[in-house]
DNA sequence: TACTGCGTTCAATACATACTGTATGAATCA
DNA sequence: TGATTCATACAGTATGTATTGAACGCAGTA
């Protein structure tokens, strides 16, 4: 493997361990980024060089993200994975989530908590009002993008172009 | 500390861990975010029931993201803390720049990987390409978020209204 | 049947790091 | 001066968790 890419593996594997993932699944990321064929288990364990549970965990973990495809092939019982078509989506997708956490601890506390606290609901009102704004406009600039980019995916048809 | 408010505070903390805090700097933002007085370390300290030594480094951190403000007083050698103003800008920057570095790393490597990789430089790109569409979205949405509700901001005077 | 080749589960460990207690330093005041 | 009161630096520890190796289960197959 070339080494820019090899560097560039390691370097998502550290950036996965410190957004949230682990450096195995960001390692494993990058792996496929690099290689887009199919890649069995025992595959991505020996060029990784990690063990054969680690890639068992981890490729299903990206694998529930969206990152990665499961194929079987007749006749062959390993699992084989490679990239998913729309993998960076699914990345940012767990970005957004960690917003949409917050927003919904900001929620929920908002109805635990008694009027008398008022200056204290308000900050959190306010937080949240600010995080559904930009959770709103975060969705509607995704959608955009996938009608820019994303020609493939299965999209609502627009009536004048069914005739 | 009224129950709910107690509860949040812990939620938060929790929250931050799983975030990339630590989870003394998230219960320290929801502590600020229930008492928008000024607190001394010592008085932090306290109420949290964590170290000085705690109270001393996450208070900086987040100050440094800017959530909090340190004000002294005179004839006082403590220092004090604060909710800043626009603290949810500030946590959300945090988040931004996640986003940017992985943009970073994907600009880095494609610099550094020749030109034979042609399909790997292309995923790498397609990706940097939604990564800038979002970032640069992201730019402007907090910047509209910012002209409708931090009029108090220092924010470029239009023209028209300078008469 | 036993055997092989898979993927997964689980207990043990190895590791990173958040947190604490203590030491240090700086400022103020007696 | 020394005593006091604050914040910070630092080394030790305590803790959570990612990773591993071994055990397991399952499905073919000889």
């Amino acid at each position: 493997m070339h080494e820019a890419a090899a560097g560039f593996i390691e370097a998502l594997g550290m950036l996965g361990e410190r957004q949230g993932l682990s450096r195995i699944a960001g390692r494993m990321i990058g792996f496929f980024l690099m290689n887009d064929e199919l890649h069995s288990l025992d595959d991505i364990a020996e060029q990784l060089s990690i063990s054969k549970a680690s890639a068992s965990t981890n490729a299903r973990l990206i694998e529930h993200m969206g990152v990665i495809e499961r194929k079987t092939i007749p006749g062959d019982r390993r699992d084989y994975y490679r990239l998913g078509r729309q993998p960076w989506e699914d990345i940012f997708e767990m970005h957004r989530r960690r917003l949409k956490e917050t927003s919904d601890l900001l929620g929920t506390t908002l109805v635990r908590m008694p009027a008398e606290l008022q200056s204290q609901r308000e900050r959190l009102a306010a937080w949240n009002h600010f995080l559904l704004f930009m959770l709103d406009e975060l969705d509607h600039k995704i959608e955009r993008w996938r009608e820019l980019h994303d020609a493939s995916r299965v999209a609502p048809v627009k009536p004048e172009a069914m005739s």
